[in-house]
RNA sequence: GGCCACGUGGCGGAGUGGUUACGCGCCGGUCUGCAAAACCGUUUACUCGGGUUCGAGUCCCGACGUGGCCUCCA
């Protein structure tokens, strides 16, 4: 089956076909380093680092380059630097928040099973193109400068008149709509309420670099321009897939868009445009103010990350997600009988119905359907049926450890002695063996009341056997 | 105010014109000393009101509800 994706620009899904079958190229907006990561700006990431894993299997792993940013120039950056070290000086004080911060990131998102990507640029070692980029624009006739600011104009862009896209069409708003919607704080030196800043001069103390268009003063670029310039350096003039969150659409996109178009003289910055849903948590919107804001770091502490996984592909990645403390329990229940089914079975051709049900634009919630068929015929079937069952959860990054481990984390979390554990059980065997009913229950409610289930089987022998787990 | 997305059974969540989604839960059965686990089976749905059609969860119009964007939030 062809891979189908939903364009965001033209608002349909189409047969994807890459520019260039042997480097198929995408490009997503990665974090802005200056905060722990909170659950939503884990959604991206997983459903990205899915469809990087489907556009291997598909294309070859060696014939797919996928770029994720790290934003490390930003006022939220400068600020939160002067609010936690206010004894450094603030380039000082900058770099230990973007190097602490890209850590945790790092650290998150290797933990959620996700891929690193081929390449994490940081937009501090891109101000070379960042320039490039705004002097094309301004020679274009796309950006002016004014007071030491460079501004990008959308109303010359769209009066441009050439191949270049319609400024707003990503978004679908007219520039009539968004002058008339401008906010009040309009800057005196901009010419239009719609223009946005490309370069910006640098208050002394802030990091800064030389200014492009023969500006004089040191200064920095504006958001938006860092990621035309990484997507250039790494990916050329166009590529394949721009992602990132539904928020991004605009200004974000609409902006990097204009501007890649403008420089290159291109009618599409990327031929597909991919945009995930937003999350909610217990049906709430998340804030700090509501005190709902959870971070992927406080999940990890209480569940795998392949929990977290899980529960972030049971929703289609365009669908709003409900993030439940209820979700990740079942979740949680789902993994426990994968791994249990699947045994440690070694493989490496995952299922068609899983890769067919990827390719319609990553429908995962149908690819979990064909997961748990294929776990109904593991869990009867051939060693085969469960190789199939075993790579195709390792394809997406599920079963990524030994049944052994993923069972022993949940002893490890909590404080159960094993050794107390299985004595009380050696008990119970013994009070059933001489049908002491009464002492068998006892014993069994005094392991429930620790939080432990017990299962009673029967060895090759048929001799009673008892396992068990801790109950989550 | 403008633009946009979403609204499916007890819960989660696919499906975009015509036969069972799927998972969890519930209930029943097998098994068990009794349970649990496992396995088998059953059950419940398309926000509301119009319209198009032989036929609509699926298309159109309207209402209601939820959420998002409108210049630096994934």
């Amino acid at each position: 089956m062809a891979l189908r994706l939903y364009d965001t620009l033209t608002k349909e899904k189409r047969d994807f076909a890459p520019l260039d079958p042997s480097n198929v190229r995408m490009y997503v907006c990665g974090p802005t380093v200056y905060d722990f990561a909170h659950i939503g700006n884990a959604r991206p990431v997983i459903v990205f680092d899915v469809l990087f894993r489907l556009l291997r299997q598909l294309y070859g792993e060696s014939h797919v380059t996928y770029v994720r940013n790290i934003t490390d120039v930003d006022d939220k950056i400068n600020d939160r630097a002067a609010r936690d070290f206010p004894g450094l000086p603030l380039n000082e004080a900058i770099r230990k928040v973007t190097e602490q911060t890209e850590k945790q990131f790092q650290d998150d998102v290797t933990a959620l099973g996700c891929l690193a990507p081929t390449v994490q640029p940081r937009a501090t070692e891109h101000i070379g193109e960042m320039r490039e980029i705004i002097d094309r624009l301004v020679e274009g006739g796309f950006a002016y400068v004014a007071e030491d600011h460079v501004l990008f104009s959308p109303q010359a862009m769209n009066a441009a008149n050439t191949i270049l896209p319609r400024y707003g069409s990503l978004a679908n708003r007219s520039l009539d709509e968004m002058i008339a919607g401008a906010r009040v704080d309009v800057a005196p030196y901009k010419r239009d309420a719609t223009d946005f800043v490309l370069w910006k001069p640098s208050k002394p103390g802030e990091p800064s670099w030389p200014s492009p268009a023969g500006i004089a003063t040191q200064g920095r670029p504006g958001w938006h321009i860092e990621c035309s310039a990484m997507a250039w350096k790494h990916l050329g003039e166009t590529f394949d897939i721009h992602g990132g969150g539904i928020d991004l659409v605009f200004p974000h996109h609409e902006n990097e868009a204009a501007q890649s178009c403008c420089a290159f003289h291109t009618d599409r910055m990327a031929t597909t445009w991919m945009h995930n849903g937003f999350l909610q948590v217990e049906g709430e919107k998340m804030s700090k103010s509501v005190g709902n804001f959870v971070t992927i770091r406080q999940l990890l502490a209480d569940w795998p990350g392949e929990v977290l996984r899980l529960n972030m592909l049971k929703t289609h990645y365009r669908s709003p997600i409900d993030w439940t403390l209820n979700g990740l329990e079942e979740s949680a229940k789902t993994l426990d009988d994968w791994y249990w089914v699947a045994a440690d079975a070694t493989g490496d051709r995952a299922a068609k119905t899983v890769v067919d049900a990827l390719s319609d634009d990553l429908n995962t919630p149908q690819m979990i359907a064909a997961l748990h068929s294929l776990r109904n015929k593991a869990a009867s079937g051939s060693d085969q049926d469960r190789s199939a069952f075993a790579a195709s959860l390792r394809m997406i990054g599920l079963l990524s450890e030994s049944a052994a481990t993923w069972n022993g984390r949940k002893q490890q979390a909590s404080d159960v002695d094993a050794a107390q554990v299985n004595a009380l059980i050696d008990a119970r065997t013994a009070a059933r063996a001489r049908k002491d009913f009464k002492e068998s229950d006892r014993i069994r409610d005094e392991l429930a009341a620790m939080g432990i289930a017990i299962k009673d089987g029967k060895d090759a022998d048929g001799k009673p056997v008892t396992t068990w787990e801790i109950a989550r």
